[in-house]
DNA sequence: CCGGCTACTGTATATATTTACAGTTATTAA
DNA sequence: TTAATAACTGTAAATATATACAGTAGCCGG
């Protein structure tokens, strides 16, 4: 078999595993698996170990105390190890979606956790429109994306080709796209005759430079 | 002292299990600090784990087999330690360094490259007092940490048991901490009379929620 | 029905690892 | 000068850990 599958018993020792090194910062010992899953005898946890290595999710160094190491396939076994980078959006070119190879500048590592929702992209903001909001020219402003947005909102919003970021008001077909610096006029838009998406929310702010 | 410096060869030490841990996954054992520095007794490297440890940068678990932890402040002791989180500093208590224990809330991975320098933290902003810098309450500063700062940046700073985040500005042995709201009155001290600690450089802002 | 796998119990042991105790030498701060 | 600290050597021992060997029981595909 090509890909060999865990059992479900497997998983639970695979995630004991992983959820252990990030408390204690190191692998656990076979004695301390048996405790976790009462296991009279340590060997219940070396022949764990020791399928588990050869389906190639673990590595084990021999004569070596707490030598187990989890390997890149191991992530794919076990949720919430996944830390893919994060594109970072610059200039949007006009008809190209927001997510297109020729928008993206760089890819950062970002804990996705740090937000109140997952981002699944940085979108570099330019102009002072939203300065009242804390969101300066140049910071990278965390977008997830999703076409649903709330009154209030911080939004991305694509207008005729024109990506902004400003504040979400919706009343029936009339929609405000709403600046926080009275230097800026809202925009009004018309559903019935304007076209109008969300690219996503902002879900946070990270400014590279004071 | 607050700041408790290492020596140069515990500088090493402490660089080795830095390293030990980046290849092995796990921290290395008295006779494997011992074989790598040439030292003909495990007590030699048990005595310099009991120093790194009375000095913070690390945590050591008693009767456990490759016990060692490193600390958040061993992160800006050992320097190229590419994919540690950042501690996240929420209030800190009068007396105590910003780094210790007990004023670590969380810990988040994010791109170090990211910043304009490297951060060693972040810190959580209470208060309006740098709004018009576009740092809000409740945003994390991203902290480079450095006891030397420049006329204009934004630095993080110890006055009275306190920590505030300001613009600096020195003249002579006249400093002043300026805030970037006009509610707030800037913070003079004068170096004769006051003990001031910068505690590191602003060198980016994370806004966590919108 | 057999062989191979999973999932264990139970015992035993070599050895890996921590850690205490007793010193030595050099450097630094009071 | 004295005391404290850093940086080790050397020995010993308790205990933490890996791991082999011998079983039991259930399940599955051929």
């Amino acid at each position: 078999m090509i890909t060999e599958t865990l059992t479900k018993r497997q998983r639970e020792v695979l995630s004991f595993i992983s959820e252990f090194i990030e408390k204690h910062k190191f692998p656990p010992t076979r004695s301390e698996l048996s405790k976790h899953f009462g296991f009279r005898s340590p060997n219940a946890a070396e022949s764990h170990l020791r399928a588990l290595e050869k389906k190639a999710v673990i590595g084990i160094e021999r004569g070596v105390s707490r030598g187990i190491t989890l390997l890149p396939l191991a992530m794919t076994e076990v949720p919430g190890t996944a830390n893919t980078p994060l594109p970072l959006v610059g200039r949007v070119a006009a008809g190209s979606p927001v997510l297109a190879q020729e928008n993206i500048e760089d890819e950062y590592r970002v804990d996705p956790t740090l937000f109140s929702a997952r981002p699944h992209y940085l979108l570099r903001v330019t102009g002072m429109s939203m300065r009242g909001a804390g969101i300066l020219d140049g910071d990278l402003l965390a977008v997830h994306r999703t076409p649903e947005a709330r009154n209030g909102q911080i939004v991305v919003a694509r207008l005729d080709d024109e990506v902004t970021v400003k504040r979400f008001r919706q009343e029936g077909s009339r929609v405000e796209l709403l600046p926080e610096n009275p230097d800026f006029d809202p925009i009004e838009v018309d559903l019935r005759q304007q076209e109008l998406a969300i690219e996503g929310l902002g879900v946070g702010v990270i400014r590279p430079t004071l």
